[in-house]
DNA sequence: AACCAGGACGTGA
DNA sequence: TCACGTCATGGT
């Protein structure tokens, strides 16, 4: 055990548990990961974002999906999903949201599809490296460690990849989730990935829908939290 | 016109 | 270990 103090201070909350289920009465189903297939639907309550499939947690169905979610965790790292969503779009039009030929691709054309998302040099470097750690992947499924050998991958999207590109039972903590937990009273900075994370699986039922419901309110609530306090967690006491 | 966005890595102390 | 700089585009 590490010899911390305890950074979670139980005040007078709801049980966290129930601050989860009165963001869901509040949102509704969220259905992450969000797909291209699926842009234009559904969209949430903060409006724009969309490609998210609420209520069918059976995805991906096919590994063009799979390939596509772990794409997109990785080009969403530090990146507003709206500039993802263009070099997504971008990557399918010339067929490089595709392992193989993404793998193959030069350069230059992987740089000026992805630009909009940023840090295109970077994330060219990390797409190709995850591209060809996916093809020896084979149909195995990566562990979490296997994941984060991958130069580009840390923590969360690993994580990401494990519980929406392989449906495997694995929490996500983002930026977004530590902002709620500290805003809404639950923990205290600083606030250590891996603490939080076993945080969340304490209070989180322990099944892959679960988690992923659990994951995309953090986001969608941590959103309204990042402009002012919304009357949800003013009232959520 | 700053500031931020669903991080991760490299570096020096 | 850990704090800090770097990477880059587009929206608000």
């Amino acid at each position: 055990m590490p010899a911390l103090p305890p950074p979670y201070i139980s005040r007078k909350r709801l049980p966290f548990r129930e601050l989860v289920g009165a963001l869901l009465a509040h949102y509704g189903l969220q259905g992450w990961w969000p797909l291209r297939e699926h842009a234009g639907t559904n969209p949430t309550a903060t409006g724009r974002f969309t490609g998210y499939h609420p209520g069918d947690y059976r995805y991906p169905h096919t590994a063009s999906q799979r390939f596509e979610i772990a794409c997109g965790a990785i080009l969403t790292q530090n990146t507003a999903w709206v500039n993802v969503e263009r070099a997504l779009e971008n990557l399918a039009s010339v067929g490089l949201l595709e392992a193989r030929s993404l793998f193959s691709a030069q350069d230059p054309m992987l740089e000026s599809a992805i630009r909009p998302s940023g840090y295109f040099r970077a994330k060219t470097r990390k797409l190709r490296l995850f591209a060809e750690f996916y093809l020896c992947l084979g149909d195995r499924v990566p562990t979490r460690d296997d994941l984060l050998m991958v130069w580009g991958i840390g923590p969360e999207t690993a994580d990401s990849i494990r519980l929406y590109a392989y449906a495997q039972l694995e929490m996500v903590v983002d930026a977004y989730t530590r902002r709620v937990l500290v805003r809404e009273g639950y923990c205290e900075e600083p606030l250590d990935y891996d603490r939080v994370k076993r945080f969340c699986e304490a209070h989180v039922e322990r099944t892959v829908p679960a988690y992923q419901e659990f994951h995309a309110l953090m986001v969608e609530h941590g959103k309204r939290l990042a402009r002012k306090p919304t009357s949800l967690s003013k009232n959520a006491r």
